[in-house]
DNA sequence: GCCACCGGTGGC
DNA sequence: GCCACCGGTGGC
C-alpha cells in the first residue's frame, strides 16, 4: 500500500505533483488537482486505488511518472480527513529538505500550524463548527525519501 | 508590524 | 528517536 505525492523545484518549495500507485500494475499515476488526490487517499484502505478508476486510463497505458531522483518524494499516509471546504492545506518543503511544514489556510485568510490551532479557530467561529471538527485537520506532515534529494542540497548539522 | 521560515523541545 | 507543536526572528 503507497500514496505517493512529489515535489520538484518549484516556486514556494510547494508540493506540486499528486500520484497515487496503481494496486494492480503498481505503475504511477499524476493526479491533477490535490482535491481529487485528498479524494482517493480518504478512502485509500477500504478503496485502493486503481489505474481504471481514472477516465481513459487502463494498466495497460505506460505510468505518468517513476520513482526516481529526478524529482524529490515524499511519502503520504493513507486516508486523511479531505481538507474541509473552504480551507486549503499546504505542504511547504524546507530549503535543506530537512522536513515538510503543514498548514492550512483558513476562509478568512488565517494560518493554521497545529491541531490545537485549529481548535481555537473553530472555538472563535461557531458558525463553521456545525460541519467541521478538529479531526478533520491533519497535520501529518509525508517522510521525505533520502535517495531523491538532490546532491547540491546542503544539509544543516 | 507582519509573517514566512526555522529551531528547539516535550511527550510519546 | 521522532514528530507535533509553537516561539522567535530576519527580512520585508
Amino acid at each position: 500500500m503507497k500514496v505517493g505525492i512529489q515535489k520538484s523545484t518549484s516556486p514556494g518549495n510547494s508540493i506540486n505533483t499528486w500520484s497515487v500507485q496503481c494496486g494492480e500494475c503498481f505503475k504511477w499515476r499524476v493526479i491533477p488537482t490535490q482535491e481529487l488526490y485528498e479524494e482517493i487517499r480518504s478512502r485509500f484502505i477500504e478503496d485502493p486505488f486503481v489505474c481504471s478508476k481514472l477516465p481513459t486510463v487502463s494498466c495497460d497505458e505506460p505510468g505518468d511518472i517513476e520513482y526516481d531522483n529526478t524529482r524529490t518524494w515524499v511519502i503520504d499516509k493513507p486516508n486523511l480527513p479531505k481538507t474541509p471546504p473552504g480551507f486549503k492545506k499546504r505542504l511547504v518543503l524546507r530549503k535543506d529538505y530537512s522536513k515538510l511544514d503543514c498548514y492550512y489556510d483558513t476562509p478568512n485568510g488565517k494560518k493554521l500550524r497545529s491541531t490545537a490551532e485549529a481548535s481555537r479557530f473553530l472555538d472563535k467561529h461557531p458558525e463553521c463548527k456545525k460541519d467541521i471538527s478538529p479531526s478533520d485537520f491533519s497535520f501529518f506532515s509525508p517522510k521525505i525519501m533520502e535517495d531523491t534529494i538532490p546532491a547540491n542540497v546542503v544539509k544543516k548539522i
